[in-house]
This record gives C-alpha cells, structure tokens and sequence, in this order.
DNA sequence: ACGTAAATATACCGATCTGTATCGTTTAGC
DNA sequence: GCTAAACGATACAGATCGGTATATTTACGT
C-alpha cells in the first residue's frame, strides 16, 4: 500500500468497524489490526481515538451526501421525483448487508453531550442532509420547502430507526408511501414516476 | 436503605447512567459509586454487567409502557383520540431535561448483533410498543390497523430520532401533525380534541 | 435475641484500553 | 543516490475495565 493511501485506508477501516460494533466497542488495537497498519502510524495521522472518529465521520458525511446526490440526480430530472427518489436511495442503503443503522445517529447515541465534538459532528452532518432536502424541495418549488423538508427527514429518520431494529427494508417503502400521500396534494406534480403509473394502470385496467 | 429496595435501586441508577451516557461508556465502577453500594452487592444481585443491562431494559421497558397506557387512556376515551395522544406522550418524554433519546435504540446501536441478547431485549420492547399501538388502532375501528400502527409506530421513531441530535420537542408535535394528515380520512372521527376544534374556531370565526 | 444471609470495604486479578517510546527498515522527494 | 521522514514491530506505561476473594459488619426473619 502506497503511504499516500494509508489515511484514507486507516478511515475506510475504521467506519467499517465502528458500523459494526459502535465507537467504544472497536478499539484502537482492532483498527490497526484490521488495516494491517502499525500503532505508530495509525498515531502518526490522527493524535487521539476521537481525532480518528471525527476525521471518520466528516468523510463519510461528504461520502454520503455525495452519494446521495449522484443517486438522486441521475434517477430523474424531475424536482418532485428527485424528493421521493432520496427515499430509493434510502432503501439501497439499507438492503446492504452492512446496513448496522445510521452511523452518525449512532455516534450521537454514544456521546450523548450537546458540546461533544463527536455529537456535533453528527449534528451537523444532519443539519447539512436537510438542506439539501430544503434544497430538493425549493427547486420543486414547493409552497413551504423548510416544512416538507423537516417532514421528509422525519420520514427518513424513522425509516431508518425501525429497519436498524427490524432489520428490514420495508419501512423504508412504507415512509415512501407516506410521503407521496402526505404531498400528493401539495405539490404540482405527480409523486410517482411515470413508470409505476404505468404499473398502476396494468394491474387494474 | 432498606434491603428490598437495593435491586431497584441498582435498576434505576444504571437506567439514569445508561441514558446520560450509553451503555460501554458506563463503567461498574460508576454505577456502584452512584448507587452508593459495595461492588460485592451489585454481583450478588446481577452476574454480570449484561444481566444488569438486560435487567435495566426489561424494568425500563414495562415501566415506560405502563406510562404511556396511564397516560394515553387518562387523557381521552375517544379510541381515535388515543392514537394522537401517544404523540403527546412522547412529547412529554421528550420535553424531559434528561431525555438523550430512546434507551432501547441506544442499547441496539451499541449492541448491533441481532443474535445480541441485548439487541433482541430491545426489538422486544419496539415490538410491544407496536402491538399497543395495533391494540389502540384495532380499537379505533380503522380499516388496516397494521398498516397505520406502522405508520404511528414509524412517526414516532422518526421524531425521536430528530429530537435527539435537534434537542427540540418540534419534530414530535410535526409528527403529530403528519399523523392527522395522514389519517384523517382513514378514520371514522375526527383527529383533534373538541378543544382544538374549538381554539380553531375562535381563531378564524 | 439470635443466627444467618447479605451488606460493606478493600484489595486484588487478568484483560484491555488509549497512548508513548524505542529502534530497525522502508520509502519518497530532491 | 542521499537524506529525512514515515512505516513496522514490539514493548511498555498508566488507567480502567469487568469480575473475584476475603474479612468484617449490618440487618432481617424466625
């Protein structure tokens, strides 16, 4: 491995460890061991444990976010589809195997004080996901974007709560399904695409 | 204090301790310190620290049912009413300086094996809650109890989510009023108490 | 009131934790 | 190719972890 690569391989490592056991389950040791990295070196890049943490969950939130942005605006060009369509990416993430529940709520769960570093690192990677639903929701010029985006990640957030526990996909389907009947009448659109309007159309004709 | 009392004691230190600061970060040392009793007593009573967690959450999880039964049925005996009342149950909950979020969530993103007794213990708790909610929603006479005990069941983790890194009471009254929008015309009755009716009334006259 | 079971205090165990120190080896940039 | 920095391996420090052992005192049931 080139010592150019060894960061990012040291962060990679560290969030697939932290997604499967939390923050204080995965200890130092386990980290190094599993990224075939000295002790040193590992101290080398990050000062502290909590160092590496926050360097972790900033690059997963760009990650993530970017992620989700490639996803959803590759699917449609619709404004109203590409609201709907964070749902989709939601249940893509959650089908993966690895899916463990959000690693920053669970960041959150485990430094629990509002002047945490780690807490405000997850805060504010939600923070920065409801903007860009507000985002989403201003360009499809939505009557009141700041309340549709607060419902949509309310939506998300308990889709994700409830497949972390059930270990299931489809209460992410079925927050789907709850934010097209909670706006179907407030936007200018359809919120289904135009595919499974035809879908609709074929299985009652 | 008196002998009998010691267990509980133990019980409801831990729970205080578990929610202030998650379950790994919370040491022996501390519980037994804050409960002001010898390290030899909590063994006696609880084999190992996951017999106390396991201990904690049972007693946590019939303690914070029976709440929201007293709460909800106390408060209304409109069946449909008493849906909408658990939101209002949860916002109390919420409302409470010591509220760090759901301990049953906390304790599954710190134990994130599903064969985890306890992860199970808490997939229990969220299965009870749900069947309350079913029995709330079979009582109201709504056409797919399953499907809007889901839907409740959904809101709630939802704005519990929120709430805990927002530190705010906001995403649990928005979640109420996705629940109205979303059911008020599943329903036989409507979905606000007579008061509100009447405040809604004398604002707009 | 007495005897037993459970409480206490304290010391201790081995394991594990984060983090450092040492030192020999490898790599990257000039 | 030289030099300086980074890497690897290992040992170790000091604290803390969950859990035990022991010896003494306290409280409860009969």
């Amino acid at each position: 491995m080139r010592r150019s690569e060894i960061r990012g391989h040291l962060l990679d490592t560290a969030l697939r460890l932290f997604n499967l056991h939390g923050y204080h389950a995965t200890g130092i040791d386990l980290i190094i061991a599993e990224a075939g990295v000295a002790k040193t070196t590992l101290y080398r890049h990050f000062e502290t444990k909590e160092d590496l943490i926050l360097a972790a969950l900033e690059r997963r939130d760009e990650e993530a976010r970017a992620e989700m942005r490639t996803y959803v605006e590759q699917r449609t060009s619709d404004p109203v589809e590409r609201l709907m369509a964070t749902f989709d990416f939601l249940e893509a993430c959650v089908r993966d195997s690895q899916f463990r529940g959000c690693i920053f709520m669970s960041a959150a769960g485990e430094h629990k004080e509002a002047a945490d570093p780690v807490f405000r690192a997850a805060l504010m990677h939600k923070r920065l996901v409801l903007a860009y639903f507000e985002e989403l929701a201003h360009a499809a010029r939505i009557a009141e974007p700041k309340r549709i985006a607060d419902a949509i990640n309310l939506l998300h957030e308990g889709a994700v709560a409830v497949a972390q526990v059930t270990r299931s996909a489809e209460p992410v389907r079925q927050s789907r399904r709850m934010a097209v009947t909670l706006f179907d009448r407030e936007v200018r659109a359809p919120l289904v695409s135009s595919a499974q309007r035809a879908d609709a159309q074929a299985a009652r004709p």
